[in-house]
DNA sequence: CTGAAAGCGCTAACAT
DNA sequence: ATGTTAGCGCTTTCAG
C-alpha cells in the first residue's frame, strides 16, 4: 500500500504538503503541485479513507436509509438509489445502504460509529420516528419526502400534492364530472406515509375546487385486485368517467381489468397516473401521466448534502413541480 | 462521543483491557469483563469503526458490487442485495453499495481506500473482466454467480444447469416431444452472463438426453415482445408443446398472449419457469417453477465471506440444488 | 491476566 | 508557501 509518506518522499515535500496539494486547503505553489500530482500519478496513490476520517476529516461516506416496506414499488426505490450512488460517486463519495431500522437504529448505529458523514433518508412518513434522532444528529441528512413538520430538517420531493391536483385539473378540463383516485396499497396509508397522503390531499382538494366528485381508493396489486376495484368502482359509481391511478404495479391490470369489462379507455373512461415515465409510456395504451422523476429526485438529495456538508445554506423543502404529459389514455367526456 | 478510555475510567481499567475484552482476543478474566461490559452499557458506549480501522482492524463494512445492468430483472437483484445486507448486519457488518464501475473501478477503489473489508459480487459474466482484480484482491470475496473459470474466487448460485434439465425432465415426464426455452433478453447472453448461459446448456443437454426437439429463444419483455414470441413459437413449431420461461417480467404477458392465441394453458401447452416462487405463484396461472432462492442465495455468499475473513477454509463453488414445484401450468402432452 | 506505550495513515494546528 | 508536530480513537506489541 502506498501512503502519503512515500508521496512526499517521492515528490521531495513534506507529508502535510501532499495532504493540502491534494485538499486544496491552503496555497500551493503551482511547480510543488505539480510535483505532487506526478508522484500520486507515479506511484497509484489513493487516500486511505479510513485513516483519513480518523484523523477528524469526513468518511466521504454517505449513508442511505432505504426501509424496505411492504407497498412500496421495488423499482421505483432501487431508481432512487441507483441515482443517489450516481451522484455520491459524482462528489467522491460512497453508499452505506440501511434496509431496516425503521426507527432508525441504523442511522444512529452508522452516527455514533462515524461510518457516515451524511444520511439520505427515503420512504418519509408525515409522522415519521426517525425525525427526532434526524434532528439531534450530529450529521447532515436530508430526506426523500416531506413530513408533516419538516422544521429544522432539509426534504426533497415532487410536488405530490400539486400532482394529485394536476391530474384532476387535466381531467377537468376535459369534461370529466365525477373522478377517482386508485391508490397504493392501504398499508402505505395507515403508515401515513407522506407522499401517497399529500397526493390524496391534492386530488380531493382539486376536484372540490372544481365541484366535481371525488373518491379515494387504497388498492393493493396485481390482477385480482385490479379486477375488483375496477368492478366496485363501475358498479358504485356509474357516472365514473375519470381515474387517477398511484399505484405503478397496478397500472396495466387496471387497464386489462377495464378493458374486459367492456370499458374503452378514453372512449368511456379517461386514465391518468402519477407514475415514472417509462411505466406509463409502455402500458398497453400509453397513459397520460405525471412523471415521477425518481433520478432527479435522488441527485438532489445529494446534492443537498453535499452543500450542507460544504456548510453553505440549503432550503428547508424543496418541492420539484409535477410535469404532466398527455398521451392516448385521456379524452373528452363521453356523451 | 464516548470513548474507549471513557470506558476504561469507568471500569476502572486500562484501554487496552477494554479492547481485548470488547474483541476476546485475549484472556480476560470474569471479573473484569463485567465490569468493562457494565461499563459499556452505562456509557452507551459503540467501537467508532473508522479509528478502529485505522489502527489496522478490519473495517467491518462488505462492499457489495450490483451492476445495475439492462436486462437484469430488479426485483431479483434488489432481494439479493437485502439479503446481503440482513445477513451482514447479523454478523455486525455494514454494507457499501456499489452500482457502477463495470470493469471494477468501484472494487478496486473500495479495496484501495481501505473502506471494506470483503467484497460481495453480483452478475457474474463467464469471462468477467473483474476476475482478474478479484483475484489479486487482498481482500476475500464471494461471488454471486459461477464464472468459466471459477478457480482461486469463491462462488455461490442456483445450479443453473441443474435447474434448466429438471424443467426438461419435468416436461419429458409428462410425454412432451418439443420443448422451447423463452430467455432473458438477448444482451444477457451476448454478455455471457453465466446464470443465462448455464440454463440453456442445462436445458438444452437434457432435451438432447431424452431424444426430444428443443430450441432457445432469448426475448425481451413487455406485452409486445411477448406476442411476438409466442406467434413465432406457435408458427415455427407447431409441434411445441412444452416452453420453458427464464424471464420473469416476461411470465404474465406471456401467458396473456397465448391464451389470446387460443392456446390453452396446461391442455394445450405447458409451461414452466425458473423464477422467484412469488412470481410464479401468483402468475394469472399458477405456473410450475423451478425457485431462485434469492434470499438464501445473498446470506449464503455473506456466511462464506465471514468464513473467509476468519481464515475458514471455505468450498470454492456452492451450487444450491434447484427444486422444482409443479402447479397448474404443466399437464400431460395433449393427444 | 493486565498496563504502558507505540503506532495505523492522515489532517490540522503551529511554526517558519 | 512549506515543514514540523501533535494528535484522531483504537489496536497491538512489549513488559510485567
Amino acid at each position: 500500500m502506498v501512503k502519503i509518506t512515500d508521496v512526499a518522499r517521492r515528490a521531495g515535500v513534506s507529508p502535510s504538503t501532499v495532504s493540502y496539494a491534494l485538499s486544496g486547503k491552503r496555497p500551493i505553489s503551482d511547480e510543488t503541485r505539480r510535483r505532487v500530482q506526478a508522484a500520486v500519478r507515479e506511484l497509484g496513490y489513493r487516500t486511505h479513507v479510513r485513516t483519513h476520517g480518523a484523523a477528524g476529516a469526513g468518511s466521504r461516506v454517505l449513508a442511505l436509509a432505504v426501509p424496505m416496506r411492504s407497498g412500496v414499488h421495488v423499482p421505483v426505490v432501487t431508481q432512487f438509489a441507483v441515482s443517489v450512488v450516481t451522484a455520491a460517486r459524482a462528489h467522491d463519495h460512497d453508499v452505506l445502504l440501511l434496509t431496516q431500522g425503521e426507527g432508525g437504529e441504523g442511522i444512529g448505529r452508522i452516527a455514533e460509529a462515524g461510518l457516515a458523514d451524511a444520511v439520505v433518508v427515503m420512504d418519509v412518513q408525515l409522522q415519521d420516528p426517525r425525525l427526532p434522532l434526524l434532528r439531534s444528529l450530529p450529521l447532515p441528512s436530508v430526506l426523500i419526502g416531506v413530513p408533516a413538520e419538516p422544521d429544522g430538517l432539509t426534504c426533497v420531493d415532487l410536488d405530490f400534492g400539486a400532482a394529485g391536483e394536476l391530474c384532476v385539473d387535466h381531467l377537468a378540463r376535459l369534461g370529466h364530472r365525477t373522478v377517482a383516485l386508485v391508490g397504493s396499497p392501504p398499508e402505505v396509508y395507515v403508515r401515513r406515509t407522506a407522499f401517497a397522503r399529500r397526493l390524496v390531499q391534492g386530488f380531493t382538494a382539486a376536484a372540490d375546487r372544481h365541484r366535481i366528485g371525488s373518491t379515494v381508493h387504497p388498492c393493493g396489486t396485481g390482477r385480482g385486485a385490479a379486477r375488483a376495484i375496477a368492478e366496485r368502482l363501475l358498479r358504485e359509481q356509474p357516472a365514473l368517467t375519470g381515474v387517477v391511478v398511484h399505484n405503478e404495479p397496478l397500472l396495466d391490470p387496471l387497464i386489462d381489468a377495464f378493458e374486459e369489462l367492456g370499458v374503452r379507455i378514453p372512449d368511456d373512461l379517461s386514465l391518468t397516473a402519477v407514475c415514472p415515465t417509462p411505466v406509463a409510456a409502455s402500458a398497453r395504451i400509453p397513459v397520460t401521466s405525471v412523471t415521477m422523476p425518481s433520478t432527479e429526485l435522488g441527485t438532489r438529495a445529494v446534492h443537498l448534502l453535499i452543500r450542507k456538508l460544504s456548510g453553505a445554506p440549503v432550503p428547508q423543502a424543496t418541492l420539484l413541480p409535477p410535469r404532466l404529459t398527455e398521451r392516448a389514455s385521456t379524452g373528452p367526456r363521453p356523451c
